[in-house]
DNA sequence: TCCCAGGCTCTCT
DNA sequence: AGAGAGCATGGG
């Protein structure tokens, strides 16, 4: 169980174990998170936060008082979990094992369920780069203006513009399936809310109603922000490396933790570079 | 220039 | 149900 005091408006945070921001910030999960000489900012469920790991091995969360951090933050980095014990059962398997300790200190970030499907949604045969640059667009142009950073927009207002207002994101093809996710979530059609409390099945198959949503993009909001740990996201990478490491199959030892397993072995592909005729 | 990117839809079989 | 083309845009 982590510690965490309050001083000088700030929070501090030890004794959570491995916790690596570079690791957690930039692994391909969330877009907004940048770094500056250490220090990373960014924002979530409309706050803005700059947070840095001290040389003792405490995160500070900087302009955070205590009220903050146990509604946001603490749900936000996963504080709760205790990774050591997810780590101890998956390195049963000794792949599984090497890349967790390759990935060390990721934690899977509960994230605004809106914010997340909008995000994977444009991340679709798409790069992180030019992921990140559309997500700042529509932060910049349709989202709220905070003074030097901006909310990222409600599904309100991304249902009452035209598709040839979303041009300026330069999307794509992705445009038409922003829209509609917007639609179905600001009509009530579709309860982001309420599929944190079904099955993931069933939360699943409600997700995919929405155009342009299949079972990767479903399963990485049902994992980021829906709480379903045992969603397991396919991309390119981790079926490439399904195969290169396991056959294809995952190893048995991990299918309690399948969403956690998957970050550190989707972390140890990209950053390995992991091709099939390895 | 060409290939690829945290895929999905649509069509054809 | 399974395979394959097409999709917008830009990074490497």
């Amino acid at each position: 169980m982590f510690k965490v005091k309050f001083e000088n408006n700030n929070a501090y945070i030890s004794d959570m174990g491995d916790f690596d921001l570079p690791h957690t910030l930039d692994c391909g999960q969330a877009f907004r998170w940048e770094e500056t000489d250490g220090r990373w900012h960014g924002a979530a469920f409309g706050r803005y936060l700059e947070l840095e790991k001290l040389n003792d091995g405490t995160v500070v969360l900087y302009g955070t008082d205590e009220n903050t951090f146990n509604t946001v933050w603490r749900s936000y980095f996963d504080l709760d979990r205790d990774y050591s014990e997810v780590i101890a059962a998956i390195s049963e398997n000794e792949t599984l094992k090497n890349a967790a300790e390759y990935a060390h200190g990721i934690r899977v970030l509960n994230q605004e369920p809106w914010e997340t499907l909008c995000s994977f949604i444009i991340s679709q045969n798409n790069n992180i780069k030019r992921i990140k640059g559309i997500i700042n667009r529509l932060c910049e142009n349709f989202g709220q203006d905070m003074g030097g950073w901006y909310t990222f927009p409600s599904a309100e207002k991304i249902a009452g513009l035209s598709l040839d207002e979303l041009g300026v994101l330069r999307s794509g093809f992705r445009a038409k399936y922003i829209l509609d996710a917007a639609k179905k979530v600001s009509g009530g059609e579709i309860d982001l809310e309420k599929l944190k409390t079904i099955p993931t099945d069933d939360a699943r198959k409600e997700l995919m109603k929405i155009t342009g949503v299949g079972p990767k993009v479903a399963d990485c909001v049902l994992l980021f922000s829906l709480g379903h740990t045992d969603a397991f996201p396919k991309d390119v990478w981790i079926k490439r490396a399904m195969e290169v490491l396991f056959g294809g199959e995952l190893p048995q030892a991990a299918v309690p933790y399948a969403g956690i397993a998957q970050q550190y072995i989707f972390f140890y592909a990209r950053d390995t570079k992991l091709s099939a005729d390895q």
